[in-house]
DNA sequence: CGACGGAGGTGTACGGCGTACACCTCCGCT
DNA sequence: AGCGGAGGTGTACGCCGTACACCTCCGTCG
């Protein structure tokens, strides 16, 4: 199997190959099927040749879950800001629900990947291009976290910051080439408090609280208004 | 280790005691490290005696789950359904930060535990008591899902109901005794819009639109009105 | 009092997992 | 012609969950 018609040599692994392997196969047969010996088998090679292309089952996770994530398609730029992240937001559910095994998968990762934050990016840059403070849409990002992805609390676990501030800068400034919008939020976010400047600086409780309140206000709002879905759904 | 002072016998192991110990285990070391081989030594016994008392790891979970939601403490019955429900979840949010597993397990657990349900069932009680519909209360619950717990789109996934409506039923009576206003909340939900009683009855989608609507709309509303998170946090 | 049955703890063993490490093969260079 | 390195192989180790047969000890009942 894997080899071609005319018996020439096996077609060769990439990391491509086997993340884009590693997807289908958990599509097809659940996520705790997929082993790095399942997933050897089904690419017609030993298992440890899977680790010339990637690191450990850990990285093979991390892979694909960009791959899922460059599934979303790029953003369609609608009319009004809100109407641009409400479809960025329904195009990832429908990706994560393309992909069963998906959602687990990215919540599970202990810390965020190139493509979530890419996608995060994103949707910061659409609030912003839209007028929204740096500050409003720090918050937003958080109170639509289980929305986006279906994390919990933090986003991510804040990597430790480096102690030297140096370093922490220089670290800021390369994220900030990928990430721009990402790195405003972040540092607008928490330089008001306490002056460090990214992760940790923004407050877990507020955050909850913040989303859980617009929950319950909007909640309040309706019950009052007497709303019933029949005259909605 | 666990003998008496007196040279007497081990303690006996018991359900619970298994339990506490997990629990406290994981605390320590990090869900990874609780394996049932780590467990076993830490009771200073040998790694079957444990499924005497657990059927295996899957129960074994279940049940710490219901530890940490024993833990919650009763609803200290507020003055609105509003500050009811916010001080029961903000409980919950310090019950799972004590342990800082319990979400990712709360969330992997493929359906809900006695505990969990009675938690939900206290919650949903809270709204019906403020005199929120039932209809609005359902879609209120899964709109928080994520503040609840942390889960990500459909609160369990629906077990089949069975084919035979007599057998459905029977079931839901028996499930009523425990748990009145899920039970209320899943029929109403579901009973209008295709006669179907429980699960599957839920527009997965619906529901997701309304949260985020919710949460979309409250931002557009704080945008509006020039908030800043300066003048109240 | 003696036999017994069952609850609870033990020992051994199996199949699966991730992956370390040494190896071999074969292609493209010089 | 020879070499080096990328990519695939084989073997082995230490974990995991748990099936199954066993043993031990206590409470019950004849």
């Amino acid at each position: 199997m894997t080899r071609q018609a005319d018996g020439g040599r096996r077609t060769p692994l990439s990391r491509d190959r086997v993340l884009r392997t590693a997807v289908a196969l958990a599509d097809r047969s659940g996520i705790d099927a997929l082993s790095m010996r399942s997933l050897a088998q089904e690419l017609g090679v030993v298992p440890m040749a899977l680790y010339k292309h990637v690191a450990n089952k850990e990285q093979l996770l991390d892979g694909m879950v960009d791959v899922v994530v460059g599934e979303i398609g790029p953003p369609d730029g609608g009319d009004g800001w809100k109407d641009a992240v409400r479809g960025r937001i329904l195009a990832t559910r429908h990706a994560l629900l393309r992909h069963p095994w998906a959602a687990r998968v990215v919540e599970s990762r202990p810390g965020p990947t190139p493509g979530t934050l890419g996608h995060l990016d994103s949707l910061i840059g659409m609030f912003r291009a839209g007028g929204l403070s740096a500050d409003l849409t720090h918050h937003a990002m958080h109170a639509l976290g289980g929305r986006v992805w279906g994390f919990t609390q933090e986003l991510f676990p804040a990597p430790p910051p480096s102690a030297d501030p140096e370093v922490r800068a220089a670290v800021l400034r390369e994220a900030a080439v990928h990430y721009p919008h990402i790195v405003e939020i972040a540092t607008a976010g928490a330089a008001h408090d306490d002056g460090s400047v990214v992760g940790g600086g923004c407050d877990d409780r507020f955050e909850f609280e913040f989303a859980l309140d617009l929950l319950l206000d909007g909640i309040e709002r309706l019950h009052r208004q007497g709303w019933s879905s029949a005259r909605h759904g």
